[in-house]
DNA sequence: CAGGATCCGTAACGATACTG
DNA sequence: CAGTATCGTTACGGATCCTG
């Protein structure tokens, strides 16, 4: 099975330096946004729908509520996730992804599925 | 103090807390071992051959020997990438992905096409 | 409950210079 | 060329307490 029929993705030695740097910028691109060590978690657990603040504490463990406000921030400003807020006593607050964030699926689908034969490779003992 | 009778609070509708962060391992384990600014580039960048160091360093902007050094050991480390070294003068080494770091293409795949659009958007000024 | 404020140690990263 | 060494900065991230 050959998978590369007219794939622009061919940066072999006889491309110039400058064209694999432009290849590189979307995946810096996306690096920049979904960097640090809890975004992409973040935004795993939100797939499976709205989650209030300490529900998503809840479930990524280590993840104390500095470090989760200060992200879901970022998503917001990215526009990754929405924030609701209902006047409950005491008040709570909801977050789910917005339309574009839910875009990042496939994108999280390979993580989570690269990662899961990742981690039978370690627990094998590597 | 803890009030809480049970922890089988509603994660989406099927599925409990815990059961949510179970999914969450696989990406935790990936993320650990692509963690970082410049590795899923490096790594990307080792998708179209046989590297370089300079070369490598060359593509990438703003990569410094220090860090690229730094992070090829970890990819080394983590059997992503290897290293081989020829007897010239001056010394050459060159870089390439293993047959377990090219198991990591369809990811990239999906983060340099989200990438794309992410960038576009950016662009076109959010 | 949802978070902000503060303090503080560590780890990541950058710039520059230097070696074999 | 392929890295190291050194130094300095910034970001990460934990702990604790506090507020609406």
């Amino acid at each position: 099975m050959k998978e590369e029929t007219h794939d622009k993705r061919k940066c072999p030695s006889h491309l110039s330096t400058t064209e694999c740097t432009k290849m590189l910028l979307p995946v810096k691109d996306a690096l920049d946004v979904l960097s640090g060590k809890w975004k992409l978690q973040i935004i795993l657990s939100l797939t499976f729908g709205k989650k209030r603040f300490k529900q998503i504490q809840r479930e990524i463990p280590g993840l104390t509520p500095k470090m989760l406000s200060k992200e879901l921030k970022e998503l917001e400003i990215n526009q990754l996730a929405s924030r609701h807020v209902y006047d409950t006593l005491p008040v709570s607050v909801e977050y789910e992804l917005t339309t574009y964030g839910k875009t990042l699926k496939p994108l999280i689908g390979e993580l989570h599925k690269w990662g899961s034969t990742h981690r039978k490779r370690i627990i094998a003992g590597k």
